[in-house]
DNA sequence: CCATTTCTGTATCGATCGACACATAACCAT
DNA sequence: ATGGTTATGTGTCGATCGATACAGAAATGG
């Protein structure tokens, strides 16, 4: 873009990383352009100038979250020989990246995105697209897992991915609940023996 | 009570029901007075004076949800000969009746109160003793299991409990998400796979 | 009948919401 | 310097939020 005009006194991705920790931890409603301005230390027409809407900024907020905190936990599926190593670790992956820490609030929020209050159809249609994409990206890794005779052909690939996105969802709930690391492993563990074939 | 002065005009708990399928569906913040008044069919000083405020109406409706859409699902984990078909009778009854239906909305209330936006510290407080209540209950009846060798003692009831609340959870989610009954019925199946000793 | 009590509808309260008008400040090109 | 362009801060807009004041209506007890 022209590089004309006064320059904007703040750094734009700071103030998205701002918003997005704001709206993962209390939503979309209960975040008021009062407390984003606020949190991102710029005046209300500044961010209406820079991110559009409210509406937008919260779009922009769950892109900026799937392109920064995604991958360092989904690049774990394709790691491990197998997929079953590979579904493993990014189980481990959540029960680390799940629970509050100092840097990031607690659970997921694409998925938080999703239950609870109404929130507008926007927003509603692009997390629900993220959340296909967890879907897909477990699926695809379990038909990678069948073609190399992992896993046997008759394997129910749709509902075995289907049962593994369930206990990632349930996990990030109970994670936003307050349960520890160690909880979150032990359904980890759990869920681990329901691998085709293990016993 | 006094029988005395004008009688209400309306049912209190056909309005109660009303209010607690509307807060089901759209959440707390969402839901406005407006909506409420319209959907009780009284007018919002009959509101105040019945229920006396829009959080405490929630937590009636709370608690005539846990009353009445509760046990009709729970009760199955009580039914069976063992733990294991109790939790698979729990999972069944889950998987018909999380999807919306035409009497219902899709999901479990006391869960979509967890997530999400920010509610208000009580109604946070009430649903999750509601939910601590659902992995006490999971958890009573795998103690009774082990108590009776169905398990062995080295069972990790904590874990697994804790598993089957997650994959409850998940399903939740999904089923708020349109996922269809049969497709929960594949997450049911492979959640059951992960039982201890199966293979 | 009247007095008392309680519920109902209209109309509205102050607070807060998301969003913006406007004037000013800071930068570039010329 | 000067005009063009964009960002900033103050102040405020209409809409909507949850919650009530008030007066009239409907019941009971005397």
């Amino acid at each position: 873009m022209a590089a004309i005009g006064r320059p904007r006194g703040f750094d734009r991705d700071t103030a998205l990383e701002a918003a997005m920790l704001l709206f993962w931890r209390k939503g979309f409603a209960a975040t008021s352009m009062s407390d984003l301005c606020d949190a991102m230390g710029i005046s209300s027409p500044s961010l209406y100038a820079a991110f559009g809407s409210k509406e937008a900024l919260y779009l922009e907020a769950v892109e900026y979250y799937v392109r920064t905190i995604g991958p360092p936990v989904w690049d774990k599926l394709a790691e491990g020989a197998t997929a079953r190593a590979g579904i493993e670790k990014l189980l481990i992956a959540w029960t680390e990246s799940l629970p509050k820490s100092r840097a990031t609030p607690a659970g997921c929020m694409a998925l938080l995105a999703a239950v609870g209050d109404e929130w507008p159809a926007t927003i509603v249609r692009v997390v629900k697209k993220v959340r296909l994409e967890m879907l897909g990206a477990l699926r695809s890794r379990l038909e990678t897992a069948v073609a190399k005779g992992e896993l046997p052909a008759s394997t129910d690939i749709d509902g075995l991915s289907r049962f593994y996105l369930s206990v990632f969802q349930g996990m990030a709930v109970q994670a936003k609940d307050g349960a520890t690391p160690a909880e979150l492993r032990a359904v980890a563990a759990a869920a681990m023996t329901a691998w085709p074939g293990d016993g």
